[in-house]
DNA sequence: CTGAAAGCGCTTACAG
DNA sequence: CTGAAAGCGCTTACAG
């Protein structure tokens, strides 16, 4: 069932029927409605590689998990932002395509040669540590690319992310706010670039509300498991004076961290506070319930949508959108009232 | 570039190019060697769009979200299961379309005509509850269709899912070992395939170490959230005598159970046990940490690749495989030893 | 071992 | 408003 039998089978030409398929606006209302009732009566589908071929367009956007997430997907913010971004690029008309780099990887090819073949007509990068170099020659090419996490530089893309400065900024803040004076920190001893902008920032909101930065109370975890926060905050319970708040880069990590406290005695949060950051689902969950960063995944997967589009669609600059996060304040860090007595 | 351009490169025809593009054995090693080169010096890639055009076949496996689910992918168990699905048949040299129902289901079209439109070599169809009648029509058609958590029973369909007798089995014979004899369900009122065979399998249970099944201790909860099964756990709480032990059909739900529990100062296991079913990340932090039964999504998802394999590459009969869980005991549920004194 | 040519199912100037 | 025809970039019998 082509085209070609539906021309025929209405007595018109395949020219006719293809504008009909396409919505031209110029053919009589009386020939459309009796092509569209043959295409209806006998299921007729257009085929999408017959179109693709002849107008170099796909409707395909690439999904590319890169750096050592492309092994796994199962990170909740990256299922959430594409979530979201499925949701508002299919209502633009767009299907999704997952490379499966399992193979082709091992055989030397690349993002790029693997966009080529699908024709796709952009793509969505999702970046986790350590990125491969094939990342940014898709990201020098035509193509259109959306960036998550990631710094895009090509003509044709742009990148967004939450805003990792007031990630931080939002924590030592609300510590701030509940009495905490002596804040450390538990970041990443490989960061991506991501949690290089968080660490940074704590240490410039430390300064920002004039509190002191103790470099044994800023200690790193060898990987994003709750068992490495468990370790990195067993550095931290080494020194001889211990911080009333930590600030951990990732909820995980603030896991291992309460319970290594806890095991010392330390009561969470009237000894420490702790605060984490992403508000996975366990975080209401824990005891105590943990304060935490919310990025927004809704609106960074939405937002990468509707730039993906204008992109693909019109002439636009390459730039990065930063997107506000939202702090989840819970019991782990404490409440002004409850401290007040205490300072 | 294209093929053409290739083959006047080279002074060969484009047939030749397209068998050493293709691996075909009849072609001098001197040619292939020098078509080889001219093809890594200029880039080229051949198109998916022309090939598929010309074989019918795209090497594209279709990804749907059957059922209320089709909103949203963040359920943790099947995103697994496309994790471990998406890495082996990467292996086999598919790769993945996430259909967009977004816009197409606005217009009344379905998965068959999707399917259709991009040739897809076969499909993956993931159940939630309230699975639309159109995946029935993909299911009845010729393509070859793997079912999860969905029975298929179409002539190229086979489908697979845990063994949910055996989670109900597991969990009810761990509270036996464990001394518990009065033993409540939390289940879901709209009850999806799933949920329905563990419910049964839960009552088959009793019945095989001679528990009473009381009908009061049977509460069903209105949706999957911890709040539901807060809402449905006190349900049981009205009752004259509590059981001793509740099998919650998710974590969720049990994670509710277990916070309307405490409330009214039930001590988890001491007073009442609680177990649930998925193994979501949160049964490690919570207080106490949760029994659950754990599906074996990566068997799940590779399993599902083969199966799918075969379906595409040969003949292959309509049946249902069936994955052994795993419990994975945890404090909520009590230790034999806990117990031994008090009964 | 190699090539000429038809065919896959569409779209798109262009002519009428 | 409608149609004939070239073209998109491949594959595949078939002939040599």
């Amino acid at each position: 069932m082509n085209i070609k039998t539906i021309a025929s089978l209405a007595g018109v030409s395949v020219a006719t029927v293809s504008k009909i398929i396409n919505n031209y606006p110029d053919i009589s209302e009386e020939t459309r409605q009796r092509v569209l009732k043959i295409m209806e009566e006998t299921g007729y589908r257009p085929s999408s590689s017959a179109k693709t071929l002849a107008t170099k367009k796909s409707s395909l956007v690439g999904v590319v998990f890169a750096g050592k997430l492309n092994v796994d997907f199962s990170h909740p913010f990256f299922v959430q932002v594409i979530n979201a971004f499925k949701k508002q690029i299919g209502l633009l008309g767009y299907d999704l395509l997952f490379f499966s780099n399992e193979k082709f990887l091992d055989q030397g090819e690349d993002y790029l040669a693997r966009s080529k073949y699908f024709q796709v007509d952009g793509c969505i990068i999702i970046a986790g540590d350590e990125v491969e170099s094939s990342i940014f020659d898709l990201d020098a090419s035509p193509i259109p690319c959306i960036g998550i996490d990631i710094e895009l530089t090509g003509q044709s893309s742009c990148y967004i992310m939450s805003d990792n400065d007031k990630i931080s900024t939002k924590v030592v803040e609300q510590f701030y706010m509940n009495g905490y004076r002596d804040v450390g920190f538990i970041g990443l001893e490989r960061a991506s670039l991501v949690m290089q902008q968080r660490e940074m920032a704590f240490k410039r909101s430390l300064n920002q509300f004039s509190l002191d930065e103790k470099p044994e109370w800023v200690v790193y975890s060898k990987d994003y498991a709750a068992a490495d926060g468990y370790e990195a905050a067993k550095k931290m319970l080494a020194c001889k004076t211990l911080p009333r708040a930590v600030f951990a880069a990732t909820d995980l990590l603030a896991f291992g961290a309460i319970r290594a406290f806890k095991e010392v005695g330390l009561r969470i949060p009237e000894d420490i506070a702790v605060a984490g950051c992403d508000d996975i689902e366990a975080c209401r969950y824990t005891d105590p319930p943990l304060t935490t960063v919310k990025q927004d995944t809704d609106k960074i997967g939405r937002l990468a949508a509707m730039i993906l589009f204008d992109l693909m669609n019109k002439q636009m600059d390459n730039r990065c959108i930063k997107v506000e996060p939202e702090l989840v304040v819970r019991q782990s860090c404490g409440t002004a009232m409850l401290l007040a007595q205490e300072i």
